[in-house]
DNA sequence: AACTATTTATAACA
DNA sequence: TTGTTATAAATAGTT
C-alpha cells in the first residue's frame, strides 16, 4: 500500500502478482514471527501460491502446530472414532470428502468460466464474470499472436538465407565443395511446388523446421485437457 | 513499532502483551486475507494464545488448506502405507490418488482458461483454448444482457401500468370505492418528486420493486467462487 | 476503545 | 530478481 492505494482484490497483472506475493509472503511470515516471539504465541502459517507451491513459517514445527490444533478442535471426536471402523479410516475418509468437495467447486468453477451454470449468477457477478473471462480471453489471444509472430518471423529469416544461399550458388554452378549445400537447397526449393497439391503445406513445413517444432505437447502434465472437455 | 521502536522480544508485561497479541493478531489475520485474495493464494494461518486459546484464519477451510498440505509432500499416506496395506486400504488410497489427479488437472484447466500456463500449448491448442474461452466469454455476456432486458422490460411494464393507473384516477378524481387505490397512486407519484432532493432516487425505486431483487447470491453453491480468485 | 507519533510494509518504478 | 522510494498501513505508548 503505497505510491498509489490499492483496492484488495486479484492483481489482474501476473508478474505484479508474483512480485506482489514474494514480497506479501515474506511480510507475513515476519509478522507471524513476531506475533510469536512478542505475544509467546505458537504460530504457523501455511501458503500456497497460485501456482501450487507450498510456503510455510511456525513458530515450532507445523506438524506441531496442526497436531495441537486437531487437539484442540477435535476432543468430542475421539470416542466416535473409537467405536467406528479405526481412526486412521475415518481420516482417510475425511481427507477423500474434503477432496471431492474442492472438485466439485473446481469443476463448478470451470463450467462458470465456459458460461454455463449461470442461472445462479446474480447481475454483479455476471459482470465480474465476463471480466474475468474477457481477462482469460486477452491473455490467450495475445500468447497465441506472439507465438504466431516469432514463428512467422523465423520463417521469414530462414527464407531470405536460403534464397541468398542459393542465390550465391547460382552463380558459381559447378562449385565440388559446395555440393551437399546444394542438395539441401534444391529440397527446400521442391517442398512448396509440392504442397500446392496437398493442402497441408504449411504444416509440413513446420515439422522439416527445427525452430518450427512445437511439439511441447509431450512434456505437457495433461496432454491437451484444457481444450477436450 | 511506533511511539518508540522495540525489540522483537517477548514483552514482559502481561497487559501490554495481551493488548499486542489481538492486535497483532488481527494485523496478521487481515495480511493473510490480503495475500489471499491479492495474490491467488491459499492462506491459513493458525494462533495459539499463551494461554492455549485457539485462533485461526483461512482464505478457504483451515481444514482445506491443511489437507493440501498434506498432500503436497504425501508424506500423508506413508503413515497409512506402513500400518495395514489391506485390500480396502489400498483401494481407497488409489481412489484417492485418483481423484488428487483429477483436482490437478482441473486446477490446471481453470489456469488456462484464465490465460496462465499456456506456454505448453502449440500453436493449434492456442487457437482451440481461444475459441473455448471466447465461446464462453459469448455465453457470459449473452446471460447478463438477457437478463438485464429482463429486468428493463419488467420495469417498463410496471412503470406503464403505473401511468395508466394514474391517468385514470386523474380523471375521476372524487371515487368512494376507488379509495385504496388512490392511496397507492400517490404514494408512487409523490416518490419522484421527493427524490428531487435526494441523489439515489433509482437506488430507492429498485428496492421497492421486487422483480428487481437480483441477490440470488444466497442460493450459490460456491458463494463467489468462481468469481473472487 | 481511541488516538497519534512513529515505525513498517509495500506498490510502483528502475 | 533485487533495490529504491514515496506513500499507505500497522501499531506502541498513551488517554
Amino acid at each position: 500500500m503505497t505510491r498509489k492505494k490499492i483496492q484488495i482484490k486479484r492483481i489482474e497483472d501476473t508478474a505484479a502478482r508474483q512480485v506482489s506475493f514474494s514480497k506479501r509472503r515474506r511480510g507475513l511470515f515476519k509478522k507471524a514471527h513476531e506475533l510469536s516471539v512478542l505475544c509467546d504465541a505458537e504460530v504457523a502459517a501455511v501458503v500456497f501460491s497460485a501456482t501450487g507451491k507450498l510456503f510455510e513459517h511456525s513458530s515450532t514445527s507445523t506438524e506441531q502446530v496442526i497436531e495441537r490444533r486437531n487437539r484442540q478442535s477435535e476432543k468430542g471426536f475421539d470416542r466416535l472414532a473409537s467405536t467406528t471402523p479405526s481412526l486412521e479410516h475415518q481420516l482417510e475418509r475425511s481427507r477423500y470428502a474434503l477432496l471431492g468437495k474442492e472438485l466439485a467447486e473446481k469443476t463448478h468453477q470451470l463450467r462458470q468460466l465456459r458460461g454455463e451454470e449461470l442461472r445462479e449468477l446474480d447481475y454483479e457477478e455476471l459482470i465480474h464474470l465476463e471480466k474475468l473471462v474477457q481477462g482469460g480471453l486477452s491473455r490467450v489471444v495475445e500468447t497465441k499472436d506472439e507465438r504466431f509472430f516469432k514463428e512467422i518471423s523465423s520463417l521469414k529469416m530462414k527464407e531470405a538465407e536460403l534464397m541468398e544461399e542459393n542465390q550465391q550458388l547460382k552463380q558459381q554452378p559447378e562449385n565440388v565443395p559446395g555440393r551437399v549445400r546444394v542438395q539441401a537447397a534444391v529440397t527446400y526449393h521442391r517442398k512448396p511446388s509440392e504442397s500446392i497439391a496437398h493442402a497441408g503445406s504449411s504444416e509440413n513445413q513446420c515439422q522439416d523446421n527445427n525452430s518450427f517444432d512445437i511439439s511441447l505437447r509431450l512434456g505437457l502434465p495433461f496432454p491437451n485437457s484444457a481444450l477436450k472437455g
